[in-house]
DNA sequence: TCTGGGGTCCTAGGACCC
DNA sequence: TCTGGGGTCCTAGGACCC
């Protein structure tokens, strides 16, 4: 049986999702004007999330400072991200997906790959995805792209084509005419550094890339990513739909301060909090961590971590708060200014009963009272606005931008 | 009047053990 | 005693994704 392969991405997902929330409150389409999801426009260093196909012919893009957008278009709409909303489209979208292929792997948010080998087998392969992209908009009222291909690779190129609303097919046999003559930065893993490297050595196109020794390749970009990349290029991956969703290897958290800041109460205090939320959100998973790492931004952007191991997995918020206070005395001197600060636990296990002991810090009871409580709190909506930006400690299943 | 947040994976060097 | 190689763990940094 021939193996097809759907990747199914909503078009420009958190700014259509406003679209849709507004609308259904008689306001007028977003979509149709430049208008942009983002944080506070009054902050500095918000950044854009989501951009409307008019203001993307502005030149607005996403991650772009919001700032910057409003002096290339003063009228830009600005809207908040609703992420309860968003969810809700979410879930909405990936059931009628589903209803298509149980095979399904959840990519983010606002995409998935199933798995339409079967149904293909007796149906044309571009009529099953638009009718899938029929339903989505008529259903759900937003658009999504899908791309079709013999594997999640071409599946995922091919959805990148042209937007919004389109159903595109990259089979083996069409990746010399519709692949090959795309720039090396459109190949899934080639970013900005990468594409530096090979368009130095004189490989510009996908093509170029595809018929490039890996020997020659690797002396750019290193062995392994050479070996992967001149595979993608020729347009092979034999890598499977994953049904069942990852576990998290790592979590963290950071956060970016209004101002740069110096004082050492108030990157003690964003370090507080950033522990919190951590811990809080291993405590809702059943893990513990047995390494906490920090990470500090400088104001010209350099970064700098350390991390250390514990002696036992924790998940006690003040045992974390300990170690990430230690780390923090190693390379910051308490004087230089900070851009960011953020803290994330790893090596996790799932965790224990602990036997009662002799020798535990008599501490630890009143420890766990307070993240006991902390976490009763950080389930009411009311008091999760409080917690700062703890707006993920009840939704991190996702990864999205702009929190 | 630049540049958010949350992840995964890779690399390269050093320590330590067999 | 010296030399070497493989394996594993740890650490810091960096690239990439959405």
């Amino acid at each position: 049986m021939q193996r097809v392969i759907f990747h199914i991405d909503v078009n420009s997902a958190f700014l259509s999702w406003s679209a849709v929330r507004l609308m259904q409150n008689g306001q007028s389409d977003i979509r149709l004007v430049p208008s942009v999801v983002a944080g506070d426009p009054s902050d500095r260093r918000s950044i854009i999330t989501a951009a409307s196909m008019p203001a993307k012919r502005l030149g607005i893009q996403t991650a772009q400072p919001v700032q910057q957008a409003l002096r290339v278009c003063p009228e830009l709409v600005i809207v908040r991200a609703d992420w309860e909303w968003y969810k809700h489209c979410s879930r909405g979208f990936m059931a009628i997906c589903r209803a298509y292929s149980t095979v399904l792997q959840q990519f983010s948010i606002d995409e998935c790959f199933i798995d339409m080998s079967e149904p293909c087998a007796t149906s044309a392969p571009v009529m099953l995805a638009t009718q899938l992209k029929d339903e989505v908009h008529q259903r759900l009222g937003f658009t999504v792209n899908v791309g079709i291909g013999p594997n999640k690779l071409l599946a995922k190129m091919a959805s990148d084509f042209e937007k919004p609303n389109r159903v595109h097919t990259l089979w083996a046999d069409e990746v010399p005419g519709k692949m090959w003559p795309l720039g090396v930065r459109s190949l899934l893993w080639v970013g900005p550094k990468t594409e530096q490297q090979l368009v130095a050595q004189g490989t510009g196109t996908i093509g170029e890339l595809a018929c490039t020794p890996v020997e020659v390749l690797a002396r750019a970009v290193g062995q392994r990513q050479a070996v992967l990349l001149h595979a993608y290029a020729n347009g092979l991956d034999d890598s499977p739909v994953r049904t069942t969703p990852r576990v998290p290897k790592s979590y963290s958290a950071e956060r970016t301060f209004p101002r740069d800041l110096v004082a050492p109460g108030d990157i003690d205090r964003a370090l507080f909090r950033v522990a919190c939320v951590v811990a809080h959100r291993i405590r809702r998973d059943g893990v513990s961590a047995s390494t906490v790492s920090i990470f500090i931004k400088h104001s010209d952007f350099t970064v700098m971590r350390r991390q250390c191991q514990l002696q036992q997995p924790t998940s006690v918020t003040a045992l974390i708060l300990n170690a990430a206070r230690h780390l923090l005395g190693s390379i910051w001197d308490g004087a230089t200014p900070l851009r960011q600060v953020g803290l994330g636990v790893a090596k996790l296990s799932p965790t224990a009963e602990e036997p009662p002991s002799l020798f535990a810090d008599p501490q630890l009871g009143y420890y766990r009272e307070w993240d006991r409580r902390y976490d009763a709190r950080a389930h009411r909506p009311e008091d999760a606005r409080l917690m700062a930006y703890d707006r993920t400690a009840e939704d991190d299943e996702y990864a999205p931008n702009g929190l």
